[in-house]
DNA sequence: CTTAAATGTAACAAAGACAGTTACAACAAA
DNA sequence: TTTGTTGTAACTGTCTTTGTTACATTTAAG
């Protein structure tokens, strides 16, 4: 069990907007050629990221933009917007454990606070990661590339 | 998508050893009432936490004990046994960006110290919290629960 | 040595998430 | 009015999870 590939797919979209803004319209034609994926995929998540207040959509002419600065945007606020978890839960409790045992009628009680201090310590490193951030590391590693075709 | 009640379970599992190991012989039936699950899902998991060499299951005989010290088991101990996450990969990266793009080619390697920072900051947590401190949680609500009984 | 009670495991089913795909109505700009 | 695009429904295949039945294997005890 893994967290979505909607995630990665959201940053990869964001970076992509950032760079492309200027040279071309950013339709989910264009993303889903860079992400490698049906367009409609891409359209999905767009929704939720419009949902979210992240990007704008333009309807009928098509294009695509970021709606906040890059450095408001957290990779938790991404997270959220792509719905990885149910309820925000990360840990699947299971349903019913016995009542009539008495560590059947407390475990769920027990465990919450310790589960929730795991999840809030992603969350919290979730959150001080910016679209700005993986932006930026992007370049860095495009502008290698660049620079080592340079040398060669 | 959550992370499996395998874990839950796993640790209710332990709680349930710990409690019940002198008064009752800890069978896959015996777990199975008070997780309220079928007992084939029990041993599943029994067979995963053997294998990490957290437990010892009796075969023929019947019966399971914790192989450890309750402080020397970490939640982390227990994720890792009952593959929770594929390749202890927590987040699940879109596999085939298109080497076309600019984006498309770096963005995994831009990604990754990122996403594995994220990840560490959990299992960081999940390393700092032992069986023993979810069994001392476990029995203070099993005493709270007899001093209000008692009170009524 | 037989029996009873467990475990280990295969096999299959049901349900749900995820991702891929086709199709098309709605929309907006040229 | 045409063209390109978005939003979304519908259906599919695959995979994971969990539930379940069944049974061979193992061990201890009588």
């Amino acid at each position: 069990m893994q967290i979505s590939s909607r995630f990665t797919i959201a940053i990869h979209i964001f970076a992509c907007i950032d760079t492309f803004k200027n040279d071309y319209k950013i339709t989910s034609d264009f993303l889903a050629s860079s992400v490698n994926v049906n367009p409609v995929v891409i359209r999905r998540l767009l929704t939720q990221l419009k949902t979210a207040g992240l990007i704008t959509v333009a309807r009928g002419s098509g294009g695509t933009s970021i709606a906040k600065p890059l450095d408001k945007i957290s990779f938790y606020d991404i997270y959220l917007a792509v719905e990885c978890v149910e309820d925000n839960q990360l840990f699947h409790f299971h349903d019913n454990p016995s009542t009539l045992c008495p560590v059947g009628r407390n475990i769920h009680n027990a465990l919450d606070e310790r589960l929730e201090r795991i999840q809030a310590a992603m969350e919290h490193e979730m959150k001080n990661i910016t679209v700005k951030d993986a932006i930026e590391d992007t370049k860095r590693f495009i502008a290698m590339e660049n620079s080592s075709a340079i040398k060669k």
